[in-house]
RNA sequence: UGGCCCGUAGUUCAGUUGGAAGAACGCCGGCCUUUGGAGCCGGAUGUCGCAGGUUCGAGCCCUGCCGGGCCAGCCA
């Protein structure tokens, strides 16, 4: 498993499995057809991206097909904007969309189906309204009481059902109804809703009807019109796999009609992934917006850094089973380092800047030193990074009373300036406050790129950038949204843990010149501190999607743990 | 409370028709180092939810129990 594959990528899984079985003596001669169906009715997030690279992926692996359907059923929620952001995230996933479907391309064949199964006394016009219905359905141990109205005659169902398609009833007045079990221990079917009059306007069709098809009754049959051999959904429609069936079989769909599968959907620690709370996070101004880099939209991820074939590694690592569990978000974060490793070019920038001053430097000298674009890719090349006397070094790489295994800059101590020289601090000084305004250091023009000839060692390197060089720029760090390993876990409002420092916003920040120069949504990596990515709009504008590993942090963690 | 699904290392998952417990992330230790990063090497951790049963043999099969999840929208 994983072997020679950077990701450790799991291969198989259950789902798989059965497709690959099915190819060989099942119903469908060898076709394989997915689809990812999402309701246009708001952005996709990182657990869509499972779901995704699971039925794109496999329509690839098995060299068949998956339709990306718009399950528009639901004419009060739904909106064009979201079909084009949907669109756009898959494309970013990584997959071919091709030309879209959508449910309510087949609202004609579903009437159409709808009358067959009136006419063959399996469904029936409901006049009770929905509190009735909803009380009438009985409970786990109770059983469900039969309509007055369940026992119509074809004729007046048929007539009730086209007066409701021609709008001549009221919202809410009455409902088709599939005629199954009032008692049948799986309240799914229990005589489920197949219509319901809406009076709204579709951003598709209109308002060309007055009845929507709901979810159980669209979906299955709408599998069935594009072909789709097999239909992977989340656990929580396992109870509607018996009615999935129940449709097709009264309709005589035949052998090879698609057959549903489930499988768990993702959870992430420290993350919120009910659309309900996400929209909840944007409308109270918790977050910027869907993009917010905070989010775990696949917008946020992408502005955030995050690259797509980190989420589709990830994805394909955690796999498919029916365990409902949470992976932890470091996992994720793994992933996104792994890739940036190999791909984001190195960059010197300095967040909280601390002046160096170089006594011993030449007036006016100029300087350029050579660095290594990426160590991991010797194809990256290098660049040039101008040098002088004036610096700027992070400020916690200075102290002045250093405690044991603080290995950085501190009185009397040298170390390496990355790609530079060796460095002495001298003198140090200190405002009102008692606060390092400046240090004052010599260098020693020997070590040059960083060696020096009499073989003496530094224990640290750190980074820097030349004052009269540097670029200002913002870089904005980010800590958890919320603070609580699983938000909401507890019964709580998941809102109430929210990170209050999710976000620092540092300005002033110094960076090194080929910084300006990096295009918009780029990600590097400023040396040390970990990843940042340009952001899409706003030039000189920086996102931390993920630090580096932190080996001090660990240090001080255990030292003051004991 | 009824039905269905699930229960294997800290976490998430693999474990072929029953035949000597695995991976990743994390963690620990070491090496190396012009990123205290990365990389390389090594290591630890499991009463396979519990209890019975079938079997020469059970993580895999059966029964019961316990624990978690889902289901009583005219949302999807």
């Amino acid at each position: 498993m994983g072997t020679g594959n950077p990701y450790h990528v799991r291969v198989t899984d259950f789902i798989r499995e059965k497709i690959a079985a099915d190819c060989s003596d099942g119903p469908y001669g060898g076709r394989v057809q997915t689809r990812f169906p999402p309701e246009p009715n708001g952005f996709l997030h990182i657990g869509h991206a499972k779901s995704i690279t699971l039925n794109f992926g496999i329509a690839d692996e098995f060299d068949g097909k998956c339709v990306l359907r718009f399950d528009d059923t639901n004419p009060d929620t739904e909106d064009s904007r979201f079909v084009d952001a949907i669109r756009e995230d898959i494309e970013w996933l990584g997959y071919d969309t091709g030309e879209p479907a959508f449910a309510s391309d087949y609202f004609r064949q579903l009437h159409h189906w709808a009358v067959q199964l009136i006419e063959k006394g399996l469904a029936y016009v409901d006049d009770q309204d929905a509190e009735t219905i909803s009380k009438n359905r009985g409970g786990f141990t109770e059983p469900g009481v039969d309509s007055p109205w369940r026992d119509r005659t074809v004729e007046e169902n048929l007539e009730l059902f086209e007066g409701m398609k021609n709008g001549e009833f009221a919202e809410g007045s009455r409902v088709l109804r599939a005629k199954i079990d009032m008692n049948h221990e799986n309240m799914q079917m229990r005589d489920p809703v197949m219509y319901r009059i809406r009076d709204s306007h579709h951003f598709r069709t209109g308002d060309l009807w007055k009845i929507y098809p709901t979810y159980d009754w669209a979906h299955g049959q709408s599998d069935a019109i594009e072909g789709t051999t097999h239909s992977l959904c989340t656990l929580e429609f396992d109870t509607h796999r018996p009615l999935y069936d129940w449709f097709m079989e009264q309709l005589g769909l035949g052998g090879d009609r698609p057959r549903q599968t489930e499988f768990a959907r993702l959870n992430l620690t420290h993350t919120v992934l009910s659309k309900r709370k996400l929209l909840q996070l944007v409308e109270e101004g918790h977050v910027d917006g869907w993009d917010d880099p905070r989010m775990p939209t696949i917008r946020g991820l992408r502005r955030r850094g995050y690259p797509a074939e980190a989420i589709r590694a990830f994805a394909a690592h955690i796999g498919i089973a029916r365990v409902n569990g949470t992976h932890e978000i470091e996992l994720l974060e793994s992933f996104v380092r792994t890739h940036h490793n190999t791909h984001a070019l190195r960059r010197m920038a300095v967040l909280d800047p601390i002046e160096v001053v170089l006594t011993n430097w030449p007036d006016g000298a100029a300087d350029t030193r050579e660095a290594i674009n990426n160590p991991e890719d010797e194809s990256a090349g290098t660049r040039d990074v101008p040098f002088s006397g004036r610096l700027f070094i992070e400020r916690d790489d200075f102290m002045v009373d250093p405690p044991k295994k603080f290995f950085r800059l501190a009185p009397g101590r040298e170390v390496r300036l990355r790609a530079g020289y060796f460095i002495t601090c001298d003198e140090v000084e200190t405002g009102p406050d008692g606060e390092v305004t400046r240090l004052l250091c010599t260098y020693d023009p020997a070590t040059a790129g960083g060696q020096a000839p009499d073989g003496r060692k530094v224990k640290a390197t750190i980074h820097w950038v030349s004052a009269d060089h540097a670029v200002d720029a913002t870089v904005m760090l980010y800590d958890r949204l919320f603070a609580d390993e699983h938000p909401g876990a507890d019964g709580s409002d998941p809102l109430a843990s929210l990170n209050p420092n999710s976000r620092e916003v540092r300005t002033g920040c110094k960076l090194e010149p080929a910084l300006a120069d990096t295009p918009l949504g780029e990600v590097v990596q400023f040396e040390r501190l970990g990843y940042f990515a340009h952001d899409l709009d706003r030039p000189l504008v920086f996102h931390r999607t993920v630090g580096l590993r932190d080996e001090w942090a660990n240090i001080q963690k255990r030292q003051g743990t004991g």
